[in-house]
DNA sequence: CAATCTCCGTCCTAGAGGAT
DNA sequence: ATCCTCTAGGACGGAGATTG
């Protein structure tokens, strides 16, 4: 874990800059006559507006609703600070009582006796439905790293930072953190607030440069997921965010973990047909390779996080003896003959070529909209890959994603051509289709797939009993349908 | 700082059915 | 009887977190 470090003189001119454009930038709100520091402004503020600051307030209530101000999270936090002004604040007045006279005071949930059990009241209403933004990549990253404890709290506190200012008071962080009422509070309904507050620091303290940084005004500033991403090296942000529940991040640790390990599975890829959650097989040890979880604590984050596992199946041809010698040691390793005692597949009785698959993984979680995505890798390509050499490592990557595009569709048109090592295509880049099992395409591509070691051709295994009987899924493949199947 | 608790990695077994 | 492969689940011990 990185603590604090010296600074380098290069980081030291560039702090002096910034502090420097910062009091320009004050100056330049005091001009103008725009609020300053108002996370200062925590005792008594003046129940009235200003002049200058009522003129504003009146200009800014003309402004049609779609107006921003060049930045979505300044628009975010001017819109909700205008909201809290006018109606909203008026409201919250007549609610609160003397709550309201400090309207505009402050964005984040303050500290003060009574006004955070009022928070966390209104909160209360919205934790259960209440999610926070999660890019599995991150996530995966974090908990390669083992900053799970640091995650959590980083998620929370961005839950907190419901305007998007980017910063929160660290006496407001162990405030709702840590308080015995609070219903944020990560620690252990036994442990004392000291030794929570003292647990807290620690985690603090680990994640500093990496998640966040205080200042010298007792502010935590939360790093956005870009330089995070940058810190952690966890390269480009794939697939989709997943809209993690806040509430996940509130029990043990353990809970934590699972729930990071888990948008992997959720964010992995869209179903194409819309018609539900992609099914792409993927084995224990590939997961294992991808994320660094062991397949055991695999799955124990499974049942925690409720991540429901699919069994796959693929079947070819009609059994015959020879292809089955011939796909045993050739072709798949885990070859065997299924016999279609229910008459899906055509005849009643026939018997196929079929092999197992590794299993699929859903959750209940949703998918986010990518959203910024493309702008954070942006950053993120930026930052790590600077230079001609990167743009000619980019260039050569996006030629070998065309040539392996094209080997791609010769595969699936051939199903099963070779049995290789090569990789797993999710490490390697190349993308099997996402399925759906009303979807003719899928057994056949989901064949190719295998034959590209997803699964390490394998196993004998026989569907209609043993491994099979609990089968959630089965998928057939004759060249021209493909089914869901019933046990017989 | 020591006692206690929690978590996790490793190892082992079981299950499937055909081949050896 | 043993092996093949993949997954599931239990037991165990060590490491780290938590607690007073």
């Amino acid at each position: 874990m990185s603590g604090q470090s010296t600074l380098s003189p290069a980081l030291q001119a560039a702090q002096e800059l910034l502090y420097k454009k910062r009091a320009e930038a004050r100056a330049e709100r005091i001009r103008r006559g725009l609020p300053v520091d108002l996370h200062l402004q925590q005792s008594a503020v003046s129940t009235e507006p200003s002049a200058a600051e009522a003129d504003l307030t009146a200009v800014y209530e003309q402004l049609p609703e779609h107006l921003g101000w060049g930045s979505a999270a300044a628009t975010k936090a001017m819109r909700q600070a205008l909201a809290r002004r006018s109606g909203g604040a008026a409201e919250e007045r007549g609610r609160r009582g003397e709550e309201g006279k400090r309207r505009g005071e402050r964005m984040v949930v303050t500290s003060r006796e009574g006004e955070a059990a009022a928070e966390n009241r209104s909160a209360s209403v919205s934790l259960n439905d209440a999610t926070v933004k999660v890019y599995p990549a991150l996530a995966i990253g974090m908990l390669k790293q083992e900053y799970a404890p640091q995650a959590r709290v980083y998620y929370l506190l961005r839950h907190l930072d419901h305007v998007g200012q980017g910063w929160l008071a660290v006496d407001d962080i162990r405030e709702q953190l840590t308080a015995q009422a609070s219903l944020l509070r990560i620690a252990n309904r036994k442990t004392s607030p000291t030794n929570a507050w003292r647990s807290l620091r620690g985690i603090l303290n680990d994640g500093e440069g990496v998640f966040w940084e205080r200042d010298d005004y007792g502010r935590l500033w939360l790093y956005g997921a870009a330089k995070i991403a940058v810190t952690l090296a966890c390269g480009r942000l794939t697939g989709y965010p997943v809209h993690v529940p806040v509430k996940q991040f509130l029990g043990g640790i353990k809970r934590v973990r699972a729930h990071l390990y888990a948008t992997f599975h959720t964010g992995r890829e869209k179903d194409p047909t819309k018609h539900g959650p992609a099914h792409r097989p993927i084995s224990q040890a590939t997961l294992r390779e991808l994320t660094g979880v062991p397949e055991a604590t695999q799955r124990r984050y499974n049942k925690v996080a409720k991540v429901r596992r699919y069994k796959h199946y693929a079947t070819g041809r009609k059994f015959d003896p020879e292809q089955h010698k011939e796909a045993l040691y050739e072709r798949w390793g885990n070859a065997f003959k299924f016999t279609d005692y229910k008459g899906k597949q055509g005849a009643v009785g026939a018997s196929y070529l079929a092999h197992r698959l590794p299993n699929s993984y859903t959750t209940k979680t949703l998918q986010a909209s990518k959203g910024r995505q493309e702008k954070i890798n942006k950053h993120i390509d930026l930052v790590t890959n600077v230079g001609e050499e990167a743009a000619q490592a980019r260039e050569q990557l996006a030629l070998s994603h065309k040539l392996s595009a094209g080997q791609e569709m010769s595969k699936t048109s051939t199903m099963t051509k070779q049995s290789t090592d090569e990789g797993h295509p999710a490490a390697t880049g190349s993308k099997p289709e996402a399925s759906h099992d009303q979807n003719p395409a899928y057994s056949l591509q989901l064949t190719a797939y295998s034959s590209q070691s997803v699964c390490a051709p394998s196993s004998l295994t026989q569907p209609t009993r043993g491994n099979g009987a609990g089968v959630d899924r089965l998928f057939y493949h004759d060249g021209k349908q493909a089914r869901r199947a019933h046990q017989r």
